[in-house]
DNA sequence: TACAATCATTATGGTTGTACAACCAATTGA
DNA sequence: TCAATTGGTTGTACAACCATAATGATTGTA
């Protein structure tokens, strides 16, 4: 894959208008509204911890697709989902089918303080929802068909 | 919020636009598109490093001021700036008109090695590239503006 | 001059994250 | 049946991160 033409690595705003996107969503994102604080405080876990919490809570899953979706090895996979599991936060059960195989659940705990992160990191910030009908109309349109692009089966 | 049981934890989308917005752009820039590993490779510095010698880069600033930009405590930036002055790649120098201050500076070497880091980082995924003109253009008139506003000074 | 306040560093300790090797248990398939 | 494979755990080691307290140097000020 061949990256963008050449540019210019010295200017401080990105030539293009994918550039000026980009950086400023990233901006948004990580500098701007950034939770990771906040949630770690009011969950009182981690933030890998709380990421595994809210994907195991959107459905139950294994070890190794939980390491996958972390991305991350197994063996640190298996000390977070202990601490979990310690927590009475989730629960492990043998999978039905492949004794082998660990399947992840939330427990109703679990399910609490996963929503919990969910109000705080999924809140949208003010000005976003303080921007024009036809302006946030445009962002979902768009945003929304880039995310269900890139992941169809989701 | 309904309430209803689809209503299913981490796994659904919100119901109102500002929230489908806000969720898509921290999938794409915390989920598909993290460059964190490829940055830390490229660079052979951690990420913290990598942001700090960023912030170095973009303008001579204090200790103090760089704390508050990594949002962390003076000690631990003492740290970072160490490891990054011992590898020739900012200077420390003492404020002209305040000798307890030391001002950040990066180096040639420091500089080159930002601008690897940027090239990484503010690299806009292909598929934010091949969007239609009109999309990417109302993407960035309206997150242009977005960013803008929040930070009218910088 | 004495005092408090500010900027930075040193010292210390603890938690978290990451990696790798070795291992056990269950499954698969030649 | 037996070797190879897969899923997960244990053990170990180290790097990265983050906080708190104490110290030194400098500044501004009563």
């Amino acid at each position: 894959m061949t990256g963008s033409p050449a540019r210019d690595a010295a200017s401080d705003a990105p030539s293009d208008a994918a550039g000026r996107v980009w950086t400023g969503m990233r901006t948004l994102v990580l500098e701007r509204h950034d939770r990771r604080r906040q949630v770690t405080e009011a969950t009182g876990l981690s933030f890998v911890r709380v990421k595994a919490l809210r994907r195991i809570a959107a459905g139950p899953l294994s070890m190794r697709e939980l390491a996958a979706r972390l991305s991350t090895d197994k063996p640190y996979t298996t000390l977070v989902v202990d601490d979990l599991e310690r927590r009475g936060l989730i629960e492990r059960t043998i999978h039905p089918a492949d004794r082998r195989q660990r399947m992840l659940a939330v427990t109703p705990e679990g399910l609490r303080i996963a929503q919990i992160a969910r109000g705080i990191l999924d809140d949208p910030p003010e000005i976003l929802r303080d921007l024009p009908r036809a302006d946030l109309a445009a962002l979902d349109r768009v945003i929304t068909a880039l995310v269900e692009a890139e992941h169809p089966a989701e």
